[in-house]
DNA sequence: GCTTGCTTTCAAGCGCGCTCGAAGCTTTAG
DNA sequence: CTAAAGCTTCGAGCGCGCTTGAAAGCAAGC
């Protein structure tokens, strides 16, 4: 399968520094990243850091995907935590998770370890349709290099 | 990068006979399975080919996506040309490309060759977004396999 | 010739995930 | 003291890409 050799190239192209808003979350995975810088964040901050609106964000809080602390005016504070789960939320959007099954996975996280069998299959799931997202991504991006070089003039290809 | 090596595992793993709509659209593409089948099409058949549902089809017709033939008593009839177009489409709107996009190049492919700097300029510029979604995906693909390894009780990964 | 199931056109509706706007409070700078 | 910038809540609005429904024509089987 052709495919398999293209992202393969791609990954491997992408290694060098790049400054996108994915990579952001990338460091903030990072515990060591995330933990060094222990002040809270208001939500514009926050919003920045993450890549999302800070529309979105407080959308999400009243959604019950996060819960950050306020201070004494009500401003919201975004701890690590509260960052490292926008991250997750962010990612698990990016891949097509819908807000629909996000919440009811938040909800089992936030109810304890008895949930842990339950929120395993979802993260199977999920990873079954990221999986078969990147088949798809892949016969797309063959698609456009085709396309690519027969506009070059190579059309054997 | 992590990335790398997982999506390069998933790719191999996805060697064996698999029957999805995706793969009917891999077959479709080659000309010699599409050619075989001269016939041409009702909607319903093209429908099921390319894995779209008849309204889409109508709807793609009516955006100027896609111009099948009318048999005597105004059915549509889709060739093996069209079929083609169609999978196409299927790939770009899948792997994001929006309906206004898709119609600007559509309308250039429909202008001729003199367009074809243009049409190039437009995949090349899918063509990063593909790679964009797969690095996106590889990140969210990673953090669905940790949380899968910490549910497993493998927490060090 | 009747029924069943396909097809046609057309316009309206919808679901998701934000996104925006209004009205008002807080903080910072000058 | 004032102005500008950023924060709050609330509810309404929106853009995309279909999706659905209505009303009617055509095709194949009994």
């Amino acid at each position: 399968m052709a495919t398999e050799a293209l992202i393969e190239r791609i990954l491997a192209a992408s290694d060098g520094p790049s400054s996108s808003a994915i990579d952001a979350l990338h460091e903030l995975l990072d515990d060591a990243t995330i933990e060094a810088s222990a002040t809270p964040k208001s939500v514009a901050e926050a919003a920045r850091l993450v890549g999302l609106s800070t529309h979105t964000l407080r959308y999400y809080e009243q959604e019950g995907l996060v819960r950050p602390a306020r201070n004494a005016s009500g401003y919201r504070e975004y701890s690590a935590f509260d960052l490292r789960r926008l991250v997750f939320l962010a990612r698990m959007r990016l891949s097509g998770m819908t807000m629909t099954d996000l919440k009811r996975y938040i909800l089992l996280v936030e109810q304890g370890p008895s949930t842990i069998p339950e929120r395993r299959r979802i993260m199977l799931d999920q990873q079954d349709r990221i999986t078969r997202q990147i088949r798809e991504l892949g016969l797309a991006l063959e698609t456009t290099e085709y396309k690519i070089r027969v506009y070059d003039g190579h059309p054997e290809g």
